[in-house]
DNA sequence: AAAGGTCGCAACCGCCTACAA
DNA sequence: CTTGTAGGCGGTTGCGACCTT
Protein backbone atom coordinates (compact mmCIF):
# COMPACT_ATOMS: atom_id res chain seq x y z
CA UNK A 1 0.00 0.00 0.00
CA UNK A 2 1.98 3.19 -1.07
CA UNK A 3 1.38 6.32 0.90
CA UNK A 4 -0.75 8.80 -0.07
CA UNK A 5 0.77 12.64 -1.65
CA UNK A 6 -0.68 15.09 1.52
CA UNK A 7 -1.72 16.59 -1.95
CA UNK A 8 -1.67 16.44 -5.59
CA UNK A 9 1.79 18.58 -6.30
CA UNK A 10 0.58 18.97 -10.25
CA UNK A 11 -2.94 21.00 -9.08
CA UNK A 12 -1.09 23.23 -6.22
CA UNK A 13 -0.24 26.41 -5.91
CA UNK A 14 3.32 27.23 -4.56
CA UNK A 15 5.14 30.50 -3.26
CA UNK A 16 4.35 33.49 -1.55
CA UNK A 17 0.72 33.53 -0.64
CA UNK A 18 -1.45 36.39 -1.41
CA UNK A 19 -3.69 38.14 0.73
CA UNK A 20 -7.27 37.20 -1.00
CA UNK A 21 -5.28 33.58 0.26
CA UNK A 22 -4.58 34.36 3.51
CA UNK A 23 -8.23 35.76 3.66
CA UNK A 24 -9.98 32.53 2.45
CA UNK A 25 -7.63 30.33 4.74
CA UNK A 26 -8.24 32.88 8.06
CA UNK A 27 -11.98 32.79 7.34
CA UNK A 28 -12.10 29.18 7.22
CA UNK A 29 -10.55 28.51 10.21
CA UNK A 30 -12.26 30.90 12.15
CA UNK A 31 -15.33 29.13 11.09
CA UNK A 32 -13.96 25.46 11.44
CA UNK A 33 -11.12 24.96 13.29
CA UNK A 34 -8.04 23.46 12.28
CA UNK A 35 -8.67 19.84 12.81
CA UNK A 36 -7.79 18.35 9.18
CA UNK A 37 -5.06 20.20 6.96
CA UNK A 38 -5.27 18.09 4.10
CA UNK A 39 -9.00 19.08 3.54
CA UNK A 40 -8.90 22.60 4.69
CA UNK A 41 -7.11 23.69 1.49
CA UNK A 42 -10.47 21.58 -0.40
CA UNK A 43 -13.13 23.21 1.58
CA UNK A 44 -11.36 26.94 1.99
CA UNK A 45 -11.02 27.01 -1.66
CA UNK A 46 -7.42 27.08 -1.79
CA UNK A 47 -5.45 25.61 -4.89
CA UNK A 48 -2.39 24.71 -1.67
CA UNK A 49 -0.92 21.82 0.05
CA UNK A 50 -2.36 21.14 3.67
CA UNK A 51 1.13 21.44 4.93
CA UNK A 52 1.24 24.54 3.27
CA UNK A 53 -1.85 25.86 4.85
CA UNK A 54 -0.91 24.81 8.09
CA UNK A 55 2.98 26.05 7.97
CA UNK A 56 1.01 29.67 6.52
CA UNK A 57 -1.41 29.31 9.76
CA UNK A 58 0.92 28.57 12.37
CA UNK A 59 3.68 31.06 11.04
CA UNK A 60 2.03 34.10 10.29
CA UNK A 61 -1.76 34.02 10.26
CA UNK A 62 -2.43 32.65 13.44
CA UNK A 63 -3.82 36.06 15.57
CA UNK A 64 -1.71 35.70 18.37
CA UNK A 65 1.46 36.21 16.35
CA UNK A 66 3.85 38.80 17.41
CA UNK A 67 5.39 40.15 13.96
CA UNK A 68 7.67 43.03 15.65
CA UNK A 69 11.04 43.06 15.89
CA UNK A 70 12.73 40.32 18.53
CA UNK A 71 13.77 42.17 21.92
CA UNK A 72 16.94 41.95 24.28
CA UNK A 73 15.32 40.07 26.39
CA UNK A 74 13.70 37.62 23.88
CA UNK A 75 16.98 37.24 22.40
CA UNK A 76 18.57 36.43 26.10
CA UNK A 77 16.34 34.04 26.25
CA UNK A 78 16.61 32.31 22.73
CA UNK A 79 20.65 32.64 23.31
CA UNK A 80 20.07 30.95 27.14
CA UNK A 81 17.86 28.17 26.32
CA UNK A 82 19.77 27.08 22.72
CA UNK A 83 23.38 27.30 25.06
CA UNK A 84 20.84 24.26 26.82
CA UNK A 85 18.57 22.80 24.31
CA UNK A 86 20.36 23.01 21.22
CA UNK A 87 18.48 23.41 18.40
CA UNK A 88 15.15 22.49 19.59
CA UNK A 89 13.53 25.33 18.21
CA UNK A 90 10.16 24.59 19.19
CA UNK A 91 10.93 23.83 22.34
CA UNK A 92 12.72 27.44 22.69
CA UNK A 93 9.80 28.97 20.66
CA UNK A 94 7.55 27.55 23.33
CA UNK A 95 8.84 29.90 25.51
CA UNK A 96 8.75 32.97 23.82
CA UNK A 97 4.80 33.98 23.42
CA UNK A 98 3.93 34.79 19.89
CA UNK A 99 6.88 33.80 18.14
CA UNK A 100 6.80 30.74 16.26
CA UNK A 101 9.73 28.01 15.83
CA UNK A 102 10.17 29.51 12.25
CA UNK A 103 10.84 33.09 13.55
CA UNK A 104 13.13 31.72 16.51
CA UNK A 105 15.22 29.81 14.07
CA UNK A 106 15.60 32.81 11.46
CA UNK A 107 16.81 35.00 14.27
CA UNK A 108 19.09 32.53 15.33
CA UNK A 109 20.74 31.77 11.83
CA UNK A 110 20.68 35.56 10.66
CA UNK A 111 21.70 37.62 13.59
CA UNK A 112 22.64 35.56 16.80
CA UNK A 113 24.45 33.39 15.87
CA UNK A 114 26.69 36.52 13.94
CA UNK A 115 26.57 38.10 16.89
CA UNK A 116 28.11 35.48 19.42
CA UNK A 117 30.64 34.75 16.87
CA UNK A 118 31.65 37.93 16.70
CA UNK A 119 31.75 38.08 20.47
CA UNK A 120 34.18 34.92 20.09
CA UNK A 121 31.75 32.55 21.12
CA UNK A 122 31.22 29.50 19.58
CA UNK A 123 27.55 29.23 18.97
CA UNK A 124 26.88 25.73 18.50
CA UNK A 125 28.97 24.95 21.91
CA UNK A 126 28.74 28.23 23.68
CA UNK A 127 32.28 28.20 24.83
CA UNK A 128 34.85 30.94 24.03
CA UNK A 129 37.01 29.38 20.54
CA UNK A 130 39.74 29.54 22.40
CA UNK A 131 38.24 27.27 25.03
CA UNK A 132 38.05 25.09 22.42
CA UNK A 133 41.44 24.97 20.90
CA UNK A 134 42.53 24.67 24.61
CA UNK A 135 40.49 21.78 25.33
CA UNK A 136 41.41 19.86 21.80
CA UNK A 137 44.91 20.90 22.48
CA UNK A 138 45.15 18.91 26.39
CA UNK A 139 43.10 16.35 24.68
CA UNK A 140 45.71 14.87 21.89
CA UNK A 141 48.91 13.40 22.97
CA UNK A 142 51.71 15.66 22.03
CA UNK A 143 53.28 14.21 18.90
CA UNK A 144 49.61 15.05 17.55
CA UNK A 145 48.79 18.67 19.21
CA UNK A 146 50.52 21.02 17.15
CA UNK A 147 48.77 19.40 13.73
CA UNK A 148 45.34 19.03 14.81
CA UNK A 149 45.48 22.53 16.99
CA UNK A 150 46.44 24.30 13.52
CA UNK A 151 43.83 22.24 11.82
CA UNK A 152 40.97 23.13 14.70
CA UNK A 153 42.18 26.97 14.16
CA UNK A 154 41.61 26.49 10.48
CA UNK A 155 38.12 25.96 11.58
CA UNK A 156 37.44 29.18 13.51
CA UNK A 157 39.38 31.00 11.02
CA UNK A 158 36.06 32.87 9.78
CA UNK A 159 35.25 33.76 13.34
CA UNK A 160 38.78 34.10 14.41
CA UNK A 161 39.34 36.59 11.48
CA UNK A 162 36.07 38.13 12.50
CA UNK A 163 37.15 39.05 16.15
CA UNK A 164 40.79 40.32 14.71
CA UNK A 165 38.66 42.69 12.47
CA UNK A 166 36.52 44.23 15.47
CA UNK A 167 39.75 44.03 17.62
CA UNK A 168 41.75 46.29 15.40
CA UNK A 169 38.69 48.87 15.23
CA UNK A 170 38.75 48.86 18.94
CA UNK A 171 42.82 49.39 18.76
CA UNK A 172 42.13 52.12 15.92
CA UNK A 173 39.63 53.51 17.99
CA UNK A 174 41.79 53.74 20.87
CA UNK A 175 44.50 55.56 18.99
CA UNK A 176 42.66 58.92 19.39
CA UNK A 177 42.76 58.84 22.81
CA UNK A 178 45.72 59.76 24.74
CA UNK A 179 46.25 56.53 26.86
CA UNK A 180 46.83 54.79 23.32
CA UNK A 181 49.54 52.11 23.90
CA UNK A 182 52.37 52.25 22.03
CA UNK A 183 51.54 48.48 21.02
CA UNK A 184 48.43 50.02 19.43
CA UNK A 185 50.25 52.78 17.73
CA UNK A 186 53.04 49.68 16.77
CA UNK A 187 50.19 47.88 15.16
CA UNK A 188 48.22 50.24 13.35
CA UNK A 189 51.44 51.78 11.62
CA UNK A 190 50.87 48.77 9.42
CA UNK A 191 47.72 49.81 8.16
CA UNK A 192 49.00 50.00 4.77
CA UNK A 193 49.25 46.27 4.22
CA UNK A 194 46.94 43.77 2.87
CA UNK A 195 44.83 43.15 6.08
CA UNK A 196 44.23 39.45 4.62
CA UNK A 197 47.65 38.39 4.82
CA UNK A 198 47.92 40.08 8.08
CA UNK A 199 45.43 38.74 10.27
CA UNK A 200 46.08 35.59 8.81
CA UNK A 201 49.48 35.70 9.01
CA UNK A 202 48.19 37.03 13.17
CA UNK A 203 46.20 33.60 13.78
CA UNK A 204 49.56 31.55 12.83
CA UNK A 205 51.84 33.60 14.47
CA UNK A 206 50.41 34.73 18.13
CA UNK A 207 53.36 36.94 18.74
CA UNK A 208 52.74 39.15 15.98
CA UNK A 209 49.22 40.39 18.08
CA UNK A 210 50.08 43.55 19.97
CA UNK A 211 48.27 42.33 22.87
CA UNK A 212 49.79 39.34 25.42
CA UNK A 213 49.50 36.57 23.77
CA UNK A 214 45.90 35.61 23.57
CA UNK A 215 45.92 32.93 21.26
CA UNK A 216 49.03 30.75 22.25
CA UNK A 217 46.76 28.26 22.43
CA UNK A 218 49.40 25.93 24.57
CA UNK A 219 49.21 27.65 27.34
CA UNK A 220 45.53 29.14 26.25
CA UNK A 221 42.79 29.72 29.15
CA UNK A 222 39.83 31.69 28.53
CA UNK A 223 40.57 33.85 31.29
CA UNK A 224 43.18 35.31 28.82
CA UNK A 225 40.42 35.47 26.49
CA UNK A 226 38.22 37.14 28.80
CA UNK A 227 40.65 40.20 28.59
CA UNK A 228 39.77 40.04 24.91
CA UNK A 229 36.44 39.86 25.37
CA UNK A 230 36.28 43.02 27.80
CA UNK A 231 37.73 44.53 25.32
CA UNK A 232 35.52 44.16 22.23
CA UNK A 233 33.84 47.11 20.94
CA UNK A 234 30.82 48.88 22.34
CA UNK A 235 28.61 47.36 19.81
CA UNK A 236 27.59 44.69 21.34
CA UNK A 237 26.44 46.70 24.70
CA UNK A 238 25.11 49.39 22.58
CA UNK A 239 22.39 46.60 21.02
CA UNK A 240 21.80 45.96 24.81
CA UNK A 241 23.13 42.26 23.86
CA UNK A 242 25.21 40.78 27.06
CA UNK A 243 26.38 36.96 26.89
CA UNK A 244 26.14 36.64 30.64
CA UNK A 245 23.77 34.03 31.06
CA UNK A 246 25.91 30.74 30.23
CA UNK A 247 26.53 30.54 34.44
CA UNK A 248 22.71 29.15 35.00
CA UNK A 249 23.99 25.86 33.49
CA UNK A 250 25.99 23.73 34.71
CA UNK A 251 29.30 25.80 34.08
CA UNK A 252 28.38 28.39 36.20
CA UNK A 253 30.92 27.16 39.03
CA UNK A 254 33.97 28.44 37.93
CA UNK A 255 34.35 26.92 34.98
CA UNK A 256 36.91 28.88 32.93
CA UNK A 257 33.82 29.26 30.60
CA UNK A 258 31.81 31.02 33.51
CA UNK A 259 34.67 32.97 33.88
CA UNK A 260 35.23 34.23 30.10
CA UNK A 261 31.06 35.24 30.32
CA UNK A 262 30.81 36.57 33.40
CA UNK A 263 33.71 39.61 33.39
CA UNK A 264 33.10 43.06 33.52
CA UNK A 265 29.29 44.36 32.84
CA UNK A 266 28.26 41.08 31.74
CA UNK A 267 26.99 38.84 34.84
CA UNK A 268 25.69 41.49 37.14
CA UNK A 269 21.84 43.36 35.67
CA UNK A 270 21.70 40.70 33.18
CA UNK A 271 21.43 38.20 35.57
CA UNK A 272 19.34 39.94 37.95
CA UNK A 273 16.55 40.93 35.30
CA UNK A 274 16.68 37.14 34.14
CA UNK A 275 16.33 34.83 37.32
CA UNK A 276 12.98 33.64 36.03
CA UNK A 277 14.52 32.66 32.89
CA UNK A 278 17.25 30.85 34.72
CA UNK A 279 14.80 28.59 36.57
CA UNK A 280 12.80 28.33 33.36
CA UNK A 281 15.91 27.12 31.62
CA UNK A 282 17.30 25.12 34.54
CA UNK A 283 13.28 23.38 34.79
CA UNK A 284 14.10 22.29 30.93
CA UNK A 285 17.22 20.98 31.34
CA UNK A 286 16.13 19.12 34.43
CA UNK A 287 13.27 17.65 32.15
CA UNK A 288 15.31 16.49 29.45
CA UNK A 289 17.99 15.21 31.54
CA UNK A 290 14.95 12.94 33.51
CA UNK A 291 13.33 11.90 30.30
CA UNK A 292 16.66 11.00 28.64
CA UNK A 293 18.14 9.24 31.78
CA UNK A 294 21.00 11.66 31.71
CA UNK A 295 21.88 11.56 28.19
CA UNK A 296 20.13 13.79 24.52
CA UNK A 297 20.68 12.01 21.37
CA UNK A 298 20.59 13.75 18.36
CA UNK A 299 19.53 12.56 15.07
CA UNK A 300 22.80 11.84 14.24
CA UNK A 301 23.59 10.02 17.52
CA UNK A 302 25.75 12.52 18.96
CA UNK A 303 25.25 13.52 22.69
CA UNK A 304 24.47 16.49 24.44
CA UNK A 305 24.18 15.85 27.85
CA UNK A 306 25.46 13.32 29.92
CA UNK A 307 25.17 11.77 33.36
CA UNK A 308 27.06 14.48 34.94
CA UNK A 309 24.10 16.41 34.42
CA UNK A 310 22.20 17.72 37.52
CA UNK A 311 18.80 18.09 38.60
CA UNK A 312 17.71 21.40 39.99
CA UNK A 313 14.84 21.47 42.18
CA UNK A 314 12.71 24.42 40.44
CA UNK A 315 8.89 24.83 40.52
CA UNK A 316 7.14 24.72 37.14
CA UNK A 317 5.28 27.36 37.34
CA UNK A 318 8.71 29.28 36.40
CA UNK A 319 7.97 27.94 32.95
CA UNK A 320 6.01 29.98 30.63
CA UNK A 321 4.82 26.87 29.14
CA UNK A 322 5.76 24.30 31.80
CA UNK A 323 7.55 21.01 30.37
CA UNK A 324 5.84 18.15 32.36
C1' DA B 1 22.16 55.52 -11.51
C1' DA B 2 23.33 50.77 -12.07
C1' DA B 3 25.27 46.45 -10.74
C1' DG B 4 26.55 43.33 -7.41
C1' DG B 5 26.39 41.81 -2.69
C1' DT B 6 24.14 40.98 1.68
C1' DC B 7 20.36 40.41 4.76
C1' DG B 8 16.00 38.86 6.52
C1' DC B 9 12.14 36.29 6.21
C1' DA B 10 8.66 33.27 4.18
C1' DA B 11 8.11 28.99 2.31
C1' DC B 12 9.42 24.42 1.06
C1' DC B 13 11.54 19.80 1.73
C1' DG B 14 12.29 15.61 3.78
C1' DC B 15 12.63 13.05 7.88
C1' DC B 16 10.64 11.64 12.33
C1' DT B 17 7.02 10.38 15.56
C1' DA B 18 2.55 9.49 17.42
C1' DC B 19 -1.43 7.34 16.69
C1' DA B 20 -5.26 5.05 14.54
C1' DA B 21 -6.82 1.19 11.82
C1' DC C 1 2.31 -6.14 15.94
C1' DT C 2 2.39 -3.89 11.49
C1' DT C 3 1.33 -0.38 8.41
C1' DG C 4 -0.31 4.02 6.77
C1' DT C 5 -1.07 8.74 7.68
C1' DA C 6 -1.12 13.49 9.59
C1' DG C 7 1.24 16.58 11.90
C1' DG C 8 5.57 18.32 13.82
C1' DC C 9 10.23 19.58 13.37
C1' DG C 10 14.74 21.29 11.79
C1' DG C 11 17.43 22.34 7.71
C1' DT C 12 17.60 24.67 3.50
C1' DT C 13 16.27 27.55 -0.33
C1' DG C 14 14.24 31.46 -2.89
C1' DC C 15 13.42 36.01 -3.33
C1' DG C 16 12.50 40.78 -2.39
C1' DA C 17 14.45 44.71 0.08
C1' DC C 18 18.20 47.15 1.28
C1' DC C 19 23.10 48.41 1.16
C1' DT C 20 27.59 49.20 -0.90
C1' DT C 21 30.66 50.20 -4.50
Amino acid sequence: MGRIPCCEKDNVKRGQWTPKEDQKLSSYIAQHGTRNWRLIPKHAGLQRCGKSCRLRWTNYLRPDLKHGRVTETEEHTIVTLHSVLGNRWSVIAAQLPGRTDNDVKNHWNTKLKKKLSGMGIDPVTHKPFSHLITEIATTLSPPQVPHLAEAALGCFKDEMLHLLTKRRIDLQLQQYSPAASVNTITYVKHEDKDVTIEKTKAIKEPDMLPINKPWDFTGATSTNFSGNFNSFPASDSDSGFHYGLTSLGTEGNGSPLSQSMCTGNTCTDAQQETSKLAACTRNLRAKMVKDLGGRKETRDGSIIFNSECVLWDIPSDDLINPVV
